[in-house]
DNA sequence: TTTATAATTCGTTAATTGGCGAATTATAGG
DNA sequence: CCTATAATTCGCCAATTAACGAATTATAAA
């Protein structure tokens, strides 16, 4: 139930759905998150911490950088099924759409330039 | 996105989520909820409206006691796999097979008795 | 019509959560 | 080694939420 839980609670938050939808167009650097919802490093981060214990995403450290991604296709089958849940039913929502727009922009930014951003 | 997310938020709480698994069972009477969650009556109205609200729950009314039940199948898409995700994820829960057997007691008891039981 | 009662709504309180900035950690590069 | 920096953790505050009891609503029965 905890586990379950903790997921339900990680999918209350329009900032974290929003989190889940641009990785489903594949993995982001924190900066590029931080980018993507104009908010604090801090309070984004928690944000990533709290998708991360829930098993909603994973991550890999590369230098300096920290990657987030969806799950791999081992994770278990009801957290697989809680992703596709909430891509199927956030799809054609407007918010998405143009995060969907806005994360091109930014993944064709230079990732120094991004977190330049929230330091200035 | 506010549809979904007052769904996710609905799903965010244990109590709703073991009120949508005695649900799977069958209908059930909001006085026979309270006695499964043992919670004040003003309490576990307020849970199920939020279900209600979210479109997790439907109801109908007999005289003074109020039924609610899982959505019929003419609901939204993603409204039914919700519910079937949370079926999924929960079916073999220490937790919900034991709140399973205490709903047989339950439903064998009069109502009028359960009703009692939270005024005395 | 009056009374009893199933459920909801309202008002309050305690606990949880989302947000930020400051301090900390860990890594790359001078 | 020392500095710069990407990300996280910590401490705080404001907003939200779960819980309760009291008051209200609506229906059934006396």
């Amino acid at each position: 139930m905890k586990s379950f839980l903790s997921i339900t609670k990680a999918m209350a938050d329009e900032n974290r759905l929003r989190i889940l939808m641009f990785l489903a167009h594949g993995e982001l650097c924190v900066c590029q998150i931080i980018e993507m919802l104009g908010l604090a490093p801090s309070t984004v981060s928690k944000h990533l911490s709290i998708l991360h214990q829930a098993g909603l995403v994973e991550s890999r450290k590369n230098g300096r950088w920290i990657y987030y991604r969806l799950p791999s296709q081992d994770a278990p089958e009801y957290v697989k099924k809680t992703i596709s849940l909430i891509n199927f039913a956030l799809r054609d929502e407007d918010q998405i759409l143009r995060d969907s727009e806005h994360l091109v922009a930014v993944c064709q930014t230079d990732k120094e330039k991004l977190c330049d951003r929230y330091k200035n």
